[in-house]
DNA sequence: CCCAGGTGGTTGATACGTCACCCATGCCCC
DNA sequence: GGGGCATGGGTGACGTATCAACCACCTGGG
């Protein structure tokens, strides 16, 4: 992404290649971090921390689909890969024949519990410590009011 | 990524996965306009931009990955298949025994061509219009700021 | 009661990124 | 100048995301 054509202003370019650049590095510096130290992945995590703080360690493959904002055949993929790792297990749905419930194991709840303090730190020694207060609220606010943008107009 | 263990503030977490949010919703919406519109992934617009960019619209193989900070094997496997769509050319390189230069095609220059402006008019209207200049000079200094420290420290 | 449309979930194809290897060529030093 | 190592590149396997199609079940209206 150079020039060509209109393009954007120096400050402009500055801004949106460095946040790109930013996102991938950090992603795939943590994601990196949590598959060597605990063999997860960053949506193998995502699941686990879900599941790991819900009643019963179990919901609604739909519902759970639907917090992480995946889509259903997405999730079913990742679920049956997880069930075969024996990080979660599928449960029928009795009020709802078609339903299924994903519910997290012992080794998925360990899994996760062992994995969840490296990967704050991880957060923070990569990211948080090199932004201000005030950074980080200027962060904090443009992000929601974008992602609202974003969500009116689809 | 709730709360588990040792969790972040309520003003660090918000800002985190407000950020994670916004790149993930912002690069698939990003994705998405590309591919309809001018049918095109991101990588291959990328890769589109630089040759068009470059003396001759074409670069070594190996060059073109250390650019876009690409794996050699990524970048072999995705210049076959935009080869095998008619978007870049393979040449032999004379200098040296195993290099490969990669060339844009007219198809290929036509594509970027095309959809260039269109690309630089979304992420203005999806994303710059909605953030001001003081917030987008935070943002590119922020980003500078930590993509240097992730640099150095691998 | 039946059926139309919606919803929950699965599956297979395709595209993509990564890893671990492999091969060939170039380069350097003894 | 020959052996060893680095470099440019290709390949296959695997995990993963998306899309489209599909099936099963539920639900509401006639």
């Amino acid at each position: 992404m150079a020039e060509s054509a209109d393009w954007l202003t120096a400050e402009e370019q500055r801004a949106w290649r460095g946040f790109v650049r930013l996102h991938e590095r950090l992603g795939g510096r943590l994601a990196r971090l949590l598959q060597a130290e605990s063999d997860l992945s960053a949506a193998d995590f995502a699941v686990l921390v879900h599941l790991a703080d819900v009643p019963e360690g179990r919901q609604r493959q739909q519902g759970l689909a639907r917090t992480l904002e995946w889509e259903k055949s997405r999730m079913s993929h990742h679920v049956a890969r997880m069930a075969g790792r024996g990080l979660v297990v599928r449960q029928e749905c009795s009020e709802d024949g078609r339903g299924a419930f994903v519910v997290i194991t012992e080794a998925g709840r360990a899994a996760v519990e062992a994995a969840a303090p490296l990967h704050v730190a991880a957060v923070r020694s990569l990211f948080l410590d090199h932004v201000t207060p005030a950074e980080l609220r200027t962060l904090g606010e443009v992000s929601e009011r974008v992602v609202a943008k974003l969500d009116e107009e689809s």
